[in-house]
DNA sequence: AAATATTGCGCAAGCGCTTACTCTATTTTA
DNA sequence: TAAAATAGAGTAAGCGCTTGCGCAATATTT
């Protein structure tokens, strides 16, 4: 592999003119850059990356966990990552932690033995050992959708209480008084919110004598389906089921199609995240809408905020929900 | 930082015992070992990859170059590669080259500075430029689904004709003559490949007296869709319709149905790819299935096979395809 | 014209590891 | 018991870059 002391030699310069002319970092007689810049040219010279990173202490790299890229939640926040993160000359380690802690604790080790310049957490599968290991390892991070509000570090949120509050008062103004609601798993940081916000706003709205009642799902089709199934064999059916993300709607509606029933004529069905999916199925679900791509984008925008200045004050985004109102909501119909 | 040399005085041994207690690389004695451990611990030492790296030679770090996360091929394969890559001590680079050839190369000179050990080629937007970018910077590759099969390099192919044949016969045993086909975009190579299958199929089934056109999509649903309606418009109008991938096939099948007709017993429609959403639509899309989680797996074994023995002859891999019936293709109904 | 400032570039140490080679002390062999 | 083998660990060069410091040559000031 040629490398600055050839390129150097060839050109009859010093190494650290070499490196200058490569950096722009101090002037050079034009003379001199073009015989440098003509050498390297000649020799296909392409620098060391890793040499310059252990040298300057910044690998221009940064780790990006997210809990599965299958989960049609992540590929737009990624995306909008590993854009901003290209366009400011940096590479994204992607990880997968499989909904697994261990593998998340490995996964971030191993990025900081990297010497990843930051990492951006959006696995919604992180616990307060996760959070110790990037505080005591010092590593500059951001948080993505974590449940814990008042952690002193750089973090995003979405606010899902607004769209949830849309959503019930839509039902609401339907005339829906009996409400279901499928979680995800409850293990999951994720789940947990979406739970909680979900009966803050039920409770917010005790004067209209809600009935409600919340469901274990899995955050994914199959589990939409059998809880869904398991409803409908219920003595008690709601009227409206609202639900943790898309895929357990979606789950949901089939179940309910299956079974019979109208969907949203006999119940209406309303789910979150707002995946491509949501405009296909029949009937187009109404939803809340994440924006994914933006808050990938912002995680990195904070994240590179921060790599430039670590003693910023911690930074906070907040990022607004709303309701998609499509075909899968309507009137209240039957009266159980 | 803590380093070697640290470890080294406070255990009182020499940085090379150091190393080579963390590599296991020679024989400590137990007690040197344990003393060196234990300092290791107190002072939470992690090892810096990058200057072993350097040293090395070796990073332990792939690139995988995709065209677009947020195009539903994607993900299975992406956590193919990374599932199998981390089993092995391996990070991923994962770059979006967004259908864009000069991101492409980019991405690719990025990834060869940091001194990947490999690089996973799976975008569709590849052509001889970037093919000659790998051959001429001497690194390691893998091609995932790239057209010219004649090529000397390791490389992964989906054997589309099989599926698509299948798709035929299963038409033509429905009485369909009259197919369209609805291609991706045709400066895709994986469009173009797709496009060339089709051909092939329909020339060997001649004797059928198939007939047959092609238009060109976007391997989106909005493609699919517009052209749908195209269709629609059209004087003549096919009995089924074959689509490059089940986005544009799910994007017809809503235009078609929002004309007024029905699928199957209009039309009957088929797409490939398999991705979960066929499943979702109704009505669920007869489709050809892609083994993307297998294919993005096997390319990292190729990838690791390569990287243990550069001298290893060129592996190949193909893939069959096959249909999977469900419920947009049905006996031909009208006689146009 | 002497003193000072500036310009353009080179020297060499260092980033944190690995590893070929070397060295001493102990054990084995004859 | 002297010579040879072995065991356990250290020395130092190097991986390919960056960068503080310094130096000679030229330009500017007084």
């Amino acid at each position: 592999m040629v490398n600055y002391n050839d390129i150097a030699r060839i050109a009859k310069v010093s190494p650290t003119t070499v490196s200058h002319v490569i950096n722009e970092t101090r002037f050079v007689m034009p003379e001199t850059k073009k015989r440098v810049l003509d050498v390297m040219k000649k020799l296909k010279y392409q620098p060391n990356l890793l040499a310059r990173s252990l040298a300057t202490g910044k690998t221009h790299t940064i780790g990006l966990v997210i809990s599965d890229i299958r989960n049609p939640f992540y590929p737009e926040l990624v995306q909008g990552v590993e854009e901003l993160a290209v366009k400011n000359g940096y590479n994204v380690f992607l990880c997968n932690t499989d909904y697994d802690i261990g593998k998340g604790l490995k996964s971030i080790g191993a990025l900081i033995k990297r010497k990843i310049d930051g990492i951006i957490v959006a696995s919604s599968q992180v616990d307060s050992s996760v959070i110790k290991q990037l505080f005591d390892t010092n590593v500059i991070f951001v948080l993505v959708d974590w449940c814990k509000r008042n952690i002193k570090a750089d973090s995003l949120y979405f606010d899902y209480k607004v769209g949830i509050a849309e959503a019930i008062s839509h039902l609401i103004s339907f005339g829906h008084r009996n409400i279901y609601f499928i979680s995800g798993p409850k293990e999951l940081k994720t789940a947990e919110i979406r739970i909680r916000n979900f009966m803050d706003v039920i409770e917010s709205n005790k004067s209209n004598d809600l009935n409600y009642k919340i469901l274990e799902g899995d955050h994914k089709i199959d589990g939409g389906f059998r809880v869904a199934q398991k409803i409908l064999k219920g003595k008690i059916c709601p009227t409206a089921i609202v639900c943790s993300n898309d895929l357990t709607a979606i789950g949901a509606m089939k179940a309910l199609q299956t079974g019979g029933v109208k969907v949203p004529e006999d119940i209406s069905i309303i789910g979150l995240d707002n995946i491509a999916l949501t405009e296909i199925v029949s009937p187009a679900l109404t939803t809340i809408e994440l924006e994914r791509y933006r808050i990938g984008k912002t995680a990195m925008e904070l994240l590179l905020n921060r790599i430039k200045n670590k003693e910023l004050p911690k930074q906070t985004c907040t990022f607004k929900t709303k309701l998609i109102i499509r075909e899968s909501t309507s009137e209240r119909k039957n009266n159980n």
